[in-house]
RNA sequence: GGGCGAUUAGUUCAGUUGGCUAGAACGCACGGAUCACACCCGUGAGGUCACAGGUUCGAGUCCUGUAUCGCCCA
């Protein structure tokens, strides 16, 4: 036998620290993932977008699940020869990231407003340099196969005209406009806020009783509010149509203290009642609620509803003002002019309770609105603000038609000019969030686009303000407060025609005022000029985020113009739609729906994408979500470095389960010993779990070190003293340990394979190969499933289970001692073991490609019907092609191998049989010839020496219910205890054949059951019968000696 | 308030149209330095499938209700 049993060039354990940078090194080289436009005609294309990740912080593992999901398929479908593009890129993330640049400047003691909005832009812009290179080579560490020359950025050249392009064809076709809404404004900074930049607080407050007097000089009415300020603003007090007292008050109105307006009395559901039902306000509540519109939300609702007026009484700076939309105070009112909000409430309060119209107050805890900025309550505030009309038809019918039929509920509305061939091709992985995609159309509201922000892309429209007595007579048909009639406006610029100008009128009836707004397209800088040069000033807002992130499908691949950028023509032709997009469902109403309906109008009713494939969220221990924000993201890069890449990319892919959530605890490194332990957690004022800022080490009580939370929160400060604990998890333990079983495997494959022989047929081989052949193409056809129902659990746990319980427990075991001497057993395991690497590739391809090289070196793998085609890389070779491979005889007949192997083992153990004893196994003819096809196999892995005739001596071991004997083991049998043992088997036999009988005998389950499962429990039966009976002989005759 | 989901071994999770005696990994117990691997090998213990009803020959799986938890939308 010529084969050595070591292979010196492998290290006896998987090192991806040493191996990683070279591989990836390697994919870098060879330019792996970049894909050239324009396809040929007989390629096929398998696209994926990135979902782009804001530059406002490093990525985190929630990051790292996407990625490495989207990796796999990509990778899958490469190796299957199609012409596979991952598009990468970046998000600008409007104001998340101006407000890390901000509170990074006030540090320093400086605002946003201490700077021109160039020199703070730059700042920003340097911000999104230094993070989005970093999520760049996160991504690119974690062995992500994306297209890495056609990198996007949502702000870059070729995003931006996208944008500018969007922006002005919505403009033309009447689908931007602008007009009032309450946004949750920062009277400290004097900025607008997110709905996420809002913290709720609970706040120890008061409710006050105000009674308002009727008109009529019939009585008053009492209001309950936290806000007695806002009284100034009031136009209406609402009251339930269910209240028993609203019939009396229908039609009545209130004459508001100290301002004197007559405000309505309007029924509205929402109010609550006085006392009434399970809701904690009702205690609080008297059943009538002042409405001011201009500072309430639920009040903005309600004056929607009933057509009220909206009377703003505060400056930008919180302050109470009648400069900013109330005309119709009075000089009662002149005191309480300028004062801030807290001390107007104080002011409002003494004069109802001198007017003794102040009827209680009550202590009240309550959730306020916060600025998690300036930590001032934030002000609901009305200011002009720019919309897209996504309720039209052309957006959102579209993107409601778009969905599979089978997951809508009842039919979508139908189009005007009938059906079209790309509806119904968006299907949503799982299903069920199909129904979250059609609720939020239903339910759509017209999206505010706006943001009073200074990153981001600028507003293309140029405006300029007019009375309306200059401008000429404007017509009374207005949608929206707009007109696309420019005929009787007297302004230049609406007789100015040119292909980059779309100019709309907005005019304010009450201050008798006109706005002209001229958008321009993009690449029209002399129009920018000339519209400058007669006086018009470009919108100092900047767009939403989620506007350009709509765009992200077409904007990457060039849209409107790919010609116009180098290796762009034939893109969006080629990869509009993709085939997937792999998301987190908290976007599905922010994002997708929105990339729907842009892709749609702009691409001429063409879908962005085919599957929307939803993963699952990944939280902490403690089952918070990972954020930012929260401090409680772990950077993939630590995982890598405690536990390899493929560890990190093989416990994600099994992760991804789909009905569920995943829980990570984490762990710490110790930087001092590297040992990993359990952290201590606290408890944050906002309730939440997070490591304490300072951990002591587990080895060392005088040694300290702080942790990412504490860094990321500020409250500790890493230092030679207190160095940084990275974190880790014991989570990824078992990706670890998979790569390395992969490596060994693959080390003792190596050596054990030299010289392999030809193999003419799979017939002709030994029964143990032709299972483990079987096995891999059972596998591979398991695996393409799953991937293509993105199943990733599943691919993983197939995985798993073909490398560590076939290739390892049972075919290398099987094989050790033959495989010396048979050439061809050799060529088997050679190219298994090739098959299996490439299989396992697209979830560890950092392993799988250190190992290639070895491979291709020891010789050329293959089999008949058994496809290997060589690389030399293992990231662009072929998937493995398996033909007629699959050997349903095979694998029952060694499952009957594996059964017997198990019973000697567990018959071993039970008669404490030293590990190294090698028995001698005697068996009855019925057994001999299944033993025959596998002797030498069974021989090692049961540990014996010799197959004989049956045996009344020794142990007996009982199998399909067939006698075995084990003989050699010199220590005399301990009668009682297998006495017992029988004993025991007996009783489990009996209830056994007791609960089959039984299901026999129930003429229900024969009549109905399906015929073949009831001849498998009549199998079943004899088998456990003649088991029983088996073992009743033996307990006799070990009771009869 | 509306919607979606979860509750299965000590822990983290599978269980795909209802069908062998409910599985895996980790952890635990016992045995093992055997020449691929101690990031390992062998054996074993461990579950009233949240609770209560119902449908069915048969329910972890379907239906109704209850409890607890989570997310999204208002």
């Amino acid at each position: 036998m010529s084969t050595s049993s070591t292979t010196p060039q492998l290290p006896k354990s998987y090192d991806p620290g040493e191996l990683e940078p070279k591989i990836r090194q390697s994919w870098a080289d060879c330019g792996l993932g970049h894909t050239p436009v324009p396809l040929e005609s007989h390629d096929v294309p398998f696209g994926v977008l990135m979902p782009p990740p804001n530059v406002t912080s490093i990525l985190h593992l929630g990051h790292a699940l996407n990625a490495s999901l989207q990796d796999v398929l990509v990778r899958h479908a490469r190796m299957n020869g199609k012409k596979a593009l991952w598009m990468p890129g970046t998000d600008h993330a409007g104001i998340a990231t101006q407000t890390a640049v901000e509170r990074r400047l006030l540090q320093d003691g400086k605002r946003r407003i201490d700077f021109e909005r160039e020199e703070f832009v730059a700042l920003v812009q340097a911000w999104k340099d230094e993070y989005g290179a970093t999520i760049l080579s996160q991504l690119k560490e974690m062995g992500a196969s994306c297209d890495w020359p056609r990198t996007r950025f949502t702000m870059d050249p070729v995003c931006a005209a996208a944008v500018r392009e969007a922006f002005f064809r919505l403009f033309d076709a009447n689908l931007i406009f602008r007009g009032k809404r309450l946004v949750n404004w920062d009277p400290a900074t004097q900025t607008a806020l997110a709905d996420d930049e809002v913290e709720m607080e609970e706040v120890a407050g008061h409710m006050y009783y105000l009674r308002y007097p009727l008109s009529d000089g019939s009585g008053h009415v009492t209001v309950a509010t936290t806000r007695p300020e806002t009284m100034l603003g009031d136009t209406a007090v609402a009251m339930n149509p269910d209240d028993p007292r609203a019939a009396d008050l229908k039609g009545k109105s209130i004459t508001l203290p100290i301002v004197g307006r007559t405000i309505p009395l309007v029924e509205d559901d929402y109010v609550v009642m006085a006392g009434s039902g399970d809701d904690p306000k009702a205690e609080y509540a008297t059943g009538f609620l002042k409405v001011t519109p201009a500072h309430d939300p639920n009040d903005w609702d309600i004056g929607q509803r009933h057509d009220l007026q909206v009377i703003n009484v505060m400056a930008p700076d919180g302050s109470i003002s009648n400069r900013h939309g109330w005309e119709d105070a009075p000089d009662e009112a002149a005191p309480f002019l300028g004062l801030s909000r807290e001390d107007a409430r104080q002011a409002i309060i003494s004069w109802f309770r001198e007017q003794d119209l102040l009827e209680d107050i009550r202590d009240y805890s309550h959730s306020v609105g916060h600025s998690y900025r300036s930590h001032v309550p934030i002000e609901p505030y009305l200011s002009d603000q720019w919309f897209v009309r996504v309720t039209d038809d052309r957006l959102r019918g579209e993107a409601m038609r778009a969905m599979a039929s089978d997951q809508y509920e009842g039919d979508p509305p139908s189009r005007e000019s009938g059906p079209d061939e790309r509806d119904g091709c968006i299907r949503f992985y799982p299903p069920r969030y199909a129904r979250t995609f059609q609720q939020w159309h239903e339910n759509l509201r017209d999206w505010c686009i706006s943001r009073q922000l200074w990153w981001g892309h600028r507003i293309p429209v140029w405006s300029k303000t007019l009375s309306l007595s200059d401008a000429g007579e404007a017509p009374a048909d207005l949608q929206n407060g707009m007109t696309d009639d420019l005929s009787w406006c007297t302004d230049s610029i609406c007789s100015r025609t040119d292909d980059a100008l779309s100019v709309r009128i907005q005019i304010d009836l009450e201050s008798e005022e006109i706005r002209i707004l001229a958008c321009v397209g993009r690449d029209a800088p002399e129009l920018e000029a000339e519209l400058s040069d007669s006086g018009y000033v470009q919108d100092e807002d900047v767009l939403d985020t989620w506007f350009s992130s709509a765009l992200w499908p077409i904007s990457t691949m060039g849209w409107p113009d790919p010609s116009a950028f180098p290796d762009m023509d034939g893109l969006l032709d080629a990869f509009n739609p993709t085939d997937v997009l792999s998301t987190g469902r908290e976007i599905i109403t922010l994002w997708v729906s929105r990339m729907v309906m842009f892709n749609r109008f702009f691409q001429n009713g063409e879908i962005p994408f085919r599957d929307v494939y939803i993963h699952p969220i990944i939280q902490d221990g403690f089952g918070q979500k990972m954020s930012k924000s929260l401090g409680n993201g772990v950077d993939p890069r630590d995982i890598s470095l405690s536990h390899g890449t493929d560890a990190l990319r093989f416990v994600m892919t099994q992760l991804a389960t789909a009905t569920q959530d995943v829980r990570l605890p984490l762990d710490l490194v110790c930087p001092y010993s590297g040992q990993t332990f359990t952290p201590e957690f606290v408890t944050t004022p906002s309730g939440h779990q997070v490591t304490a800022p300072v951990q002591t080490s587990p080895g060392d009580p005088s040694k300290k070190m702080v942790t990412v939370y504490g860094e990321l929160s500020g409250q500790a400060q890493s230092s030679e003293e207190q160095p940084l604990a990275r974190n880790s998890s014991a989570k990824f333990d078992a990706g670890r340990s998979f790569a390395n079983k992969f490596w060994n495997a693959a080390r003792f494959a190596l050596g054990r394979s030299e010289s392999p022989g030809t193999v003419d047929s799979i017939k002709e081989l030994e029964l143990v190969d032709r299972w483990m052949i079987s096995r891999v193409a059972n596998a591979k056809d398991r695996i393409d499933e799953a991937i293509k129902n993105y199943q990733f659990s599943l691919t993983a746990e197939l995985l798993y289970d073909l490398v560590w319980r076939d290739f390892c427990d049972w075919y290398l075991e099987g094989v050790k001692a033959t495989i010396g001497d048979d050439p061809r057993q050799r060529q088997t395991l050679l190219s298994m073991l090739d098959a299996i690497t490439r299989l396992l590739h697209p979830v560890c391809p950092f392993v799988t490609e250190a190992l290639w090289p070895h491979l291709s070196a020891a010789g050329d793998p293959g089999l008949p019907g058994v496809t290997l085609p060589p690389s030399s890389l293992v990231a662009q070779a072929a998937w493995p092609q398996l033909d007629d491979c699959i050997d349903e005889e095979a694998e029952a007949e060694f499952e009957r191998i594996k059964e017997i192997v198990n019973a000697i083992r567990r018959a071993r153990a039970d008669h404490g049989v030293p590990p190294k004893t090698k028995l001698t196994l005697g068996v009855s003819p019925e057994l001999r010839p299944l033993i025959n096809q596998a002797e030498a196999a069974v021989l090692s892995m049961a540990t014996l020496d010799a197959v004989t005739e049956y045996s009344s001596e020794g142990i007996q071991v009982h199998v399909e219910g067939e006698a075995m004997s084990l003989t050699g083991h010199e220590q005399e049998i301990d009668s009682d205890q297998e006495i017992e043992r029988l004993r025991t088997r007996i009783s489990e036999l009996e209830k056994s054949v007791g609960a089959l009988a039984g299901r026999l005998n129930n003429p229900g389950y024969v009549d109905k059951a399906p015929a073949h499962l009831v001849e498998e429990t009549r199998g079943t039966l004899k088998t456990t019968e003649d088991d029983l009976a088996q073992a009743r002989k033996a307990l006799e005759e070990l009771e009869s000696s």
